[in-house]
Formats: structure tokens, sequence, C-alpha cells
DNA sequence: TAAAGAAACTTGTCACTGTCAAGATTGAAT
DNA sequence: ATTCAATCTTGACAGTGACAAGTTTCTTTA
């Protein structure tokens, strides 16, 4: 196994891989998402990871303190699409009622897109809040939801209530698809009743 | 450590423990149930939870085939208390309206109450959905909800669909409670809320 | 330019995990 | 009384996260 310190006579400088990475820290968050998607949040073992990234197990402990400094990274990250993927469903010329709707459709696509990704950002445990960088990620994105609850301010309830009526809706419906509630057998609603969903809520709001 | 294998000279019949523990299914669960609301589902482990139960390692294969399948016990049994919780929440005597915010109320005590289990129901990967059992059992808990949607369904919309939204609004709120997004800084929603919460949803419902 | 020190990565090890196989003990059925 | 199945134990295996100590490279300093 130690044929690294057997010297190869023939290439000198072509190097097989350079004893650094380089950035070693970027690889490990791709394979790290990757391999997330894969195999869930159990499931996933840092030393897979490592070997995934081409290094050895406990380079990634160089890199984040341990695996809850590595999931808490990949949060970040997260948090970070999330909140861009808001951003760019808002729209100035919508009206309040049309921005609901898009925003909510960009928030059920995100979960469904990214559904480790999304189940990270919510799971408590495995993140360390204390972590200054990962609040604020999490505070930026939730911005969004706090500017998309605006509008509705003005119908007398305190905008606390307003905003977590708001967030709820949507993230009720995503979290029950990615339990795989909604589509169920037992469940009487298919995907098609999504974008009826969302024009509901939006009534709704509208309503208030 | 090999105490065990040692004979005892004194106390021959008193039977320090039978071989057979009598209802060591009953007692892994409930060992199970403890160490899920201390430690997680991760964290948790199968030999703690055998040593809890005052048996070998390799005991709880006997019982359940594998992790999988002692979570899959625990959440049916989670089911069970859910279901019997919103049950209790029903009364004839309630208009819609006051049924919603009952009913509200008891969704979200039983996941404060009860986290883990709560977290478990929804953790889709680490259960057996082909396991009849828990489809039967979260179906029941589901038939809650359907009642409880029944008032509403004379809006037009399809059933569906108020049923999606009578489901997702407590769900979402219980759930970014246990993320631990409410009642934190950033958020500026704290438990005193809540009441109010379930006033203004019972109200968005009734006007539907 | 040389030496020193810090950073990046490796190997080795530890206690612990879930799962399987094989043996020991007990209760039930024949 | 004997067989048989159910229950529980011991032992082993590969895989895990974390830590310590060593090796290699880059950077800084003098």
């Amino acid at each position: 196994m130690n044929r690294k310190t057997r010297h190869n006579p023939e290439q000198h400088p072509p190097a097989k891989r350079p004893y650094h990475h380089g950035d070693l820290r970027r690889a490990l968050l791709e394979a790290g998402r990757a391999l997330l998607e894969e195999k869930g949040a159990d499931g996933f073992s840092l030393r897979a990871c490592a070997q995934r990234a081409g290094v050895s197990h406990a380079a990634p402990a160089h890199h984040f303190k341990d695996m809850k400094g590595l999931f808490t990274a990949l949060a970040i990250e997260a948090f970070d699409l999330f909140g861009e993927a808001l951003a760019n469903a808002r729209d100035g010329r919508l009206t309040p009622k049309q921005q609901i709707v898009t925003s909510y459709r960009a928030y059920l696509d995100f979960a469904r897109g990214h559904p480790a990704l999304f189940k990270l950002m919510f799971d408590a445990l495995r993140l360390d809040w204390q972590d200054e960088i990962l609040n604020e990620a999490s505070k930026k994105a939730y911005q969004q939801l706090i500017m998309l609850a605006k509008p509705f301010e003005d119908s007398g309830k305190p905008p606390p209530l307003i905003q977590l009526l708001v967030w709820s809706l949507p993230h009720g419906v995503a979290h029950l698809q990615l339990a795989g509630q909604i589509g169920h057998s037992k469940s009487l609603i298919s995907d098609e009743w999504l974008e009826d969903y969302l024009e509901m809520t939006a009534e709704l709001l509208d309503r208030l």
C-alpha cells in the first residue's frame, strides 16, 4: 500500500496528483452535495465523501471541524440558493396575488429540485446554529418571505402573524410532499392539483 | 467485564432475570421511544436501545428485522397516538370554525409534546412504507383531517384541495416550530402568537 | 537564499455502529 | 419424553466519525 514512498523513476514532474488538492474545500462541498442527494442525510458518510473527492478519509477534518461542520457549510449553500430562487421569482410588475403564486411556485420547485438540501436546511439537529454565516444566510432567505408578506400587512393583523401564514402555507405543502404524503394512495391529492392550490392560497391571502 | 459467566453460588433460583424477557418487544419499543426523544433519530443506536431494555445487542433483531423495522414500529405507535389526539379534539357541538381551532391546537400540541415521534412520522427514508400496518395507521390519522375539512367542502373547490389546505396550515407551522425557525431571533414570531395564528387560520377557512 | 513555520494531506488507531451466523436456553406441541 | 420453534446470547465483520502523529508542500521571515 505504501507505493507512494516508492519513487517513480520515469515521470518526475508529471505529477499523478499533487499532494495539495488546490481547492479541496470546494470539491468536498460538491461531492457532499451529490452524496447527500443520492443517499440522504443518513446514509451519508464523511469517508465516502472524502473518497469521492479523491482524498484520504481524514482530509475533510482540515476544512470542516466535523460532520456537523460539513453539513452546516452545505446548508449555507442551500440557503443561498434558496434565497436566490425566491429573489428571482420577485417581479415588481406583478400584483400581490400574482406574486404569491409565482413565489410559492419557486418555493415548491426548489423543494422538489433539491430535496436533500431543502430537508437539510430545516434539520436543526444536524446544523450548527452557533455558526454566524449560517444565521446570516438563513436570515437573508427569510427576508424574501417578509417582503412577500408585506402587501398583506394592511389587514389589521400583526405583521408577524401574516408572515407566519405566508410562510407556513407553502412550507407545509413542501414538507408533506417531500415526506411522500402527497400523491400517495391514501391522499387523494396528486401533483396536478398543485397549481390550483397556489391559486387558492393566493386568493385566500388576497381576501385577508 | 465477563462477570455473567461467573456463576453465583448463593442465589440459585431467585433468577436475576429470566432468559426469556417476557415482553421484550414492548420493552424495546418503550426504550426506543425514550432514546429517540433524548438523542434524536440520528444519535439513535440499536445497541443502546437493547442495553436500555437489558438485553444483548443482537436481541432486537428477533423482534424487528432491522433498524428500519424498529423505526417503523415506533412510527405506527406515533400515528396511532396522533390520530387519537386528533379524534379526542373532535366535538360535535363546536362550529366548524371552533373545531378548526381546537384540532389545530391538538395538532401543534402533539408536535411539541412528542417532537421526535412527530418527526419520525414524516421521515420517509427511515420508514418502511411497504408495511401495511404503517399504511393503515397513517391512513387512519389522515381520516381525521378529512373529517376536519368536510364542513368547508361546499365552497366550490375540489375536496382534495380543501384537504390539502386544511392539512398544510398546521403542518407548516408545526414543522417550522420543530426546525427551530419560530421564536428564533430572526423570526419575529414567538409562541404567544400561536393562539392568534389559530384564530386567523380558522377565520380564513371560514371565509373560504 | 536558507531556515523556520504554518497549512494541507496521509496513515494509523480507537471505540462504536448495524448486521449476520452460530450456539445456548426455554416454552410449546407432539 | 422428544422434537421443534421461538427467544436470547456470544462472536465476528466491515464500516463509521474522530483523534493523534507523521509527511509533504507552500509561505513567510531573516
